[in-house]
DNA sequence: AAGTGGTCTAGACCACTTG
DNA sequence: AAGTGGTCTAGACCACTTT
């Protein structure tokens, strides 16, 4: 088990800022030096790193750490796409910016215990110049030390690529739970829906490395135009 | 790209039926003199249909073929799960069985060409004793020659594992589109819901190898205690 | 004890990118 | 031309299952 060996360390290189994003890693034969194994033993450990799309080959260029830019956003976490146009990157509006208390449900979803603050966040994103999703996120303050609604709404990249580069915080998988509801009158008004309107509820657990939850975030879905898509295949 | 065309035999023996589902295949050392390759090629090939469940490795024991079983099924094709308990395997209830003409859409999504045969039907799954899912299930008759009620509904094991015992016909993989819809008369009936309710409408080509599709199915779920669940990672 | 897959090594050669 | 990752080889040794 040499090569998970590796692969915990070059996880612990990322996530403690010592490559960091975008950043080329040494060569194969320089890391099986580093660590003392063969370069077989290298590529198995990130192999696996590769197909989380933690990290990214180019051959003949070398591997590199992978950011969290709209290109890797829109392919792997976001799932709503027009029903017969080309994926389109949404319009990202802030709605509201809020410090409070972790609700009971919020404090599970998250791993926290008691009532640790947290970061409130509510967004109406955009997709063809109508309003098409309420997101709702809800993120534990001490995993983002100091955010605050300035620095939030000055990021240049996604949201999840704000976690990464101004916290070390790399999300790299979700866990998704979808159902219809009905609109409820705040959505409704957000999304300038009718009253009662079938609508997608998608509730998401983000996790950085190791499982550890680090986003919950409740999307409300108009899904008139729009679909939720999923491919099912390989699911480790 | 020697392990590409290894796979490729292999993925070959298992459609021809010279490789039977749950059979074991020759170790790894014969596979690499049949192939004229040495044994890490083979790996390679193996790992990826491993990687894709088409094959099971078992260390000690050796490498068989997978099959389309209950347990399969539940972990990679039924996504829709109790809201506070573990999973359930439905109990399906045949509800319509008929052979018509394909419709446009249906012949686009199953890639035919022109007016082709169909296999239409129609199940109701129950879980935790009630109606929850309204599937309707089209299939083109071409890829399913002799199929009739009588056997359809004899078969012991899942839909798939049918497809794959009777007709040769392995399902690999599944796109799926998900919306929230008013439920329609018909589906409402099916599972006893009343007459405006919000209903979740899941739209999926299954396929076989080579993304080859072979089933199109429109789902119907009552997601009042049921949720659609679904895991963002790799996705290659 | 014999047979299977799982890990690791050391090295060769190829394909691609860059200067 | 030099440097990178991509493929393939041949073999050693380990872990697990079955007889």
């Amino acid at each position: 088990m040499l090569y998970r060996q590796v692969k915990r360390q070059l996880i612990n290189d990322i996530q403690s800022g010592f490559a960091a994003p975008g950043a080329a890693l040494p060569n194969e034969k320089d890391l099986a030096q580093r660590f003392q194994v063969s370069v077989g033993t290298i590529r198995r450990a990130v192999d696996e790193l590769v197909a989380e799309h933690v990290l990214l080959r180019q051959q003949g260029r070398g591997t590199f750490v992978g950011k969290l830019d709209r290109e890797r956003f829109m392919f792997q976490f976001f799932k709503i796409v027009p029903r017969d146009r080309p994926s389109e990157f949404p319009e990202v509006r802030l709605h509201k910016f809020a410090k409070s208390r972790a609700t009971q449900m919020e404090a599970q979803a998250l791993g926290l215990h008691g009532n640790q603050w947290v970061f409130r966040i509510e967004n109406v994103l955009h997709l063809q110049g109508q309003p098409v999703i309420h997101d709702r996120i809800t993120i534990a303050a001490a995993m983002f030390p100091g955010l605050n609604q300035a620095s939030f709404t000055a990021r240049t990249t996604t949201i999840y690529g704000h976690y990464q580069a101004a916290f070390g915080v790399t999300i790299v998988e979700a866990d998704e739970r979808v159902r219809a509801e009905l609109v409820l009158p705040d959505s409704a008004q957000l999304l300038n829906l009718a009253m009662p309107s079938p609508v997608l509820r998608i509730d998401r657990v983000a996790h950085t490395f190791d499982r550890k939850p680090a986003e919950f975030r409740t999307s409300i879905v108009d899904t008139r135009n729009f679909d939720y898509v999923s491919r099912m295949r390989e699911m480790t």
